[in-house]
DNA sequence: TGTACATCAGTGAACGCGCGTTCACTGATGTAC
DNA sequence: TGTACATCAGTGAACGCGCGTTCACTGATGTAC
């Protein structure tokens, strides 16, 4: 034990790291204040000098889930001005992020959140909305120009958006990793953009171009 | 306290019923051998008399959310011959479920069951490809009457059923109520069946039969 | 550059609590005669 | 119908454990003079 005294903006950010990763790891159920601190390399008690409490320490683990997500809209939004290849990048994205981490549905569909203290889930709630808002911001305006459907509703469509890739992500961790996710993603996703974009990419016909 | 004495296989039921009931209320963490025991109106120690412990106990409720499940899935099949009238109601059925007994996707996304016993893991695996496997049939059957459109990956697609429920659940929950899940939801299914089926109801053109 | 002091990250012992589980027991219920 | 006994659901005290949190402390680091 005893790493070196280190600066509490850092060390903050550390600790929250190590409680993301952890999650990861072990689940929810199995951090602890205790195990925290022992990743970081510092007694339980410390944790105290940088948080109020563990409802805190998970609020800022949440703050992380929160910049991920919205790094990948960023990045999905700066590849292209196709709405089409912005939201298969972004899904191609999230599927990553998912996999990697799998803390983030861990943690977004835990007890501690869904019925823990009331700032958690309003934290959490808010960050949801961002992510699906600007899914849905991405369609609103594939529709202005006539990329998207008009007679699809973006609000439902962004939220389908997720559906793509929950349920898979599920099932593929629970099955340890037999299932290919990236598959079936891919053909759900082949089923969305089908229907939500005017002319998707490899079906256009020739002649059709934006005449509404 | 102090109910009367009761058969074993009637006191386990009501046992399991309790404890999803529980889960329902205030989640997986706030379920206790102690909490469901005073549910029940018995001593904690009674409880190790059905079961040999907590995980034999949350495998029963395990069992009671595949009863249900399988319920639905019965119902609706009986409702109609008509695919996409089988999975219109199926997800009508889903719907209320998970608005009614939160408990579902509580304790399938739980850390218990995602990090714990590998048993829990496998059941949990099990009822839920069981479940999507129902789904896939009602597709791949309407494939071969050719109300399912032919191109469509059934295996994505059922998955895809899953996510027109899943994302909507989430937000609701989250939202506390001031969502509406069964708007976002019809509209998602409208999506969702446009693509999936050959001549969606009420978009069906004249004198188009099934003449694949 | 050297000294005195304030700041503050980290320590370690201690706490109260609820948890899952055990065990010897009690006494109601069902069965055999 | 009455008695003797086996079965077994329910009891209550006790356990060891890990949890989140507190508190008085230590001593390294940064700052003022």
């Amino acid at each position: 034990m005893s790493k070196e005294r280190v600066s509490s903006k850092v060390r903050k950010r550390q600790i929250a790291v190590a409680a993301f990763e952890l999650i990861c790891a072990q689940g929810i159920k199995r951090i602890s204040i205790s195990s925290v601190a022992h990743r970081v390399g510092v007694v339980p008690s410390a944790i105290y000098r940088h948080f109020r409490g563990k409802l805190e320490l998970l609020e800022s683990v949440l703050g992380l889930i929160e910049e991920s997500l919205q790094r990948n809209l960023s990045e999905a939004r700066a590849t292209s001005c196709e709405p089409e290849v912005q939201l298969r990048h972004l899904l191609f994205l999230h599927t990553k992020l998912i996999r990697e981490n799998v803390a983030i549905p861990r943690l977004l569909f835990s007890d501690d959140v869904q019925f823990g203290d009331a700032r958690l889930r309003k934290r959490t709630y808010g960050i949801l909305r961002e992510y699906i808002g600007g899914v849905r911001k991405i369609l609103d305006e594939g529709k202005e120009v006539g990329r998207v459907q008009a007679n699809v509703d973006s609000a439902a469509a962004s939220l389908l958006f997720i559906g793509i890739l929950q349920p898979a992500a599920l099932i593929w961790h629970l099955s340890e990793g037999s299932f290919d996710v990236t598959r079936q993603i891919e053909k759900a996703w082949e089923i969305y953009r089908a229907q939500v974009f005017s002319f998707p990419t490899g079906t256009r016909k020739n002649g059709q171009e934006d005449t509404r």
